[in-house]
DNA sequence: ATGTGAAGATGACAAATGTCACTTTATCAT
DNA sequence: ATGATAAAGTGACATTTGTCATCTTCACAT
């Protein structure tokens, strides 16, 4: 198995490059620092595997993979990273990379790159459990933090289904100006503009 | 590493049981045929991992692993499949299985117990590769089929911006009044009652 | 050339929506 | 008992929204 390993931080490559290689399968062809790097070293070689951290100066992992995959859409990516972030995950898994680990994760690395040889994607299990959460509710929003109390978000809610302030007040047991009232203090906290414009931010951050 | 393999096919499991010893670095502990099996070993053995087939008389590889994970949130549990199914995907996604893979996948099967053994989670491509479409999963609506033009389209998708008639009508040079009458009629196309319910109906079924 | 139909515009109207300044009511800590 | 505070209501008002019936244009098929 023939890899190429990028990071920022040429002390991880040369180490990663010592530990696996110890392994006796497989070749670390080249390494480089960034996302340059990695689309020109992968061109240059075609390796089973590119190896490459997220977080770089200049062009990210990220981009680096996308522009790869564009071009090469068989390309096996697996993606370093030193902490986790939800965005990065779900961006991943879009472009088609084969896995994600954590790089600390010494021990790891050498099974998620056979796994990958062999076909599979690999995944921090940590990460795995998280895409349900990020993927229904993408970046969940706190209306406490925007003081929206109980009452109000469920007026939120109400008129998230579709209904009426007349509607919503006779199933809140309100009237209806105190419904408008709600509304309108539910607007100005959250900056928006009419009940379509809330309905839309309900689902956008659910 | 010792593991526990479980299917209903018994030249399965002892196919597999060969093939797996020959490696030299692992074991398998016992074997099973149903999901019963699956929790009396697993509670039994405690092995280092429990692969499991997911169809199968009585109870399934899904509902074993529930029950497993119940008693035991740290055991670590691999799927194993002969065709996609997406309900399955998602459910042991959200159970926590640690990998979902096919089971003529052979040669994969090694280096996905090792992935997971060094407590990564495993997935075949495939299957990751759908994984945002089925959890996005909301049937894609046909607006063709309802007889909505282009034009109208448009309006849908500003009004699902939030916008107001006259916004909408200065962005697509029509009167504000032209506006009105095209939301009026997509709203009776649709069967809905209101902009709201339309922005809602659109993030819906995106 | 003619008329048929689609796209767009108008104007009138009722209803719903949103904003604001106040008032009422109930609760609760002092 | 008395303020203070929060929850709910009122009424007035300007806008926006949605519905409808009725034009005007304009392309284009016959």
């Amino acid at each position: 198995m023939n890899i190429i390993i990028i990071d920022d931080d040429e002390l991880v490559t040369s180490a990663l490059k010592t530990i696996l290689e110890a392994s006796g399968t497989l070749k670390v062809l080249a390494s480089g620092t960034d996302g340059t790097d990695a689309i020109k070293l992968y061109e240059k070689y075609r390796p089973d595997i590119l190896l490459t951290d997220i977080q770089m100066q200049g062009i990210s992992g990220l981009e680096a993979t996308e522009t790869i995959l564009k071009k090469y859409p068989d390309a096996k990516i697996l993606l370093l990273t030193t902490f986790l972030d939800d965005e990065y995950i779900i961006q991943a898994l879009r472009l088609g990379a084969k896995g994600y680990i954590l790089k600390h994760d010494y021990k790891s690395i050498l099974p998620a790159l056979e796994a990958v040889y062999s076909g599979q994607s690999v995944f921090g299990t940590e990460i795995i459990s998280k895409i349900p959460e990020l993927l229904n509710s993408a970046p969940k929003f706190d209306y406490a933090s925007y003081d929206i109390n109980e009452r109000e978000l469920k007026v939120i809610e109400l008129i998230a289904e579709g209904l009426s302030n007349k509607e919503i007040s006779a199933k809140l047991y309100l009237s209806e100006g105190t419904v408008r009232n709600y509304l309108s203090i539910i607007l100005e906290k959250l900056e928006l503009h009419n009940r379509t414009q809330l309905a839309i931010f309900y689902y956008k951050h659910k």
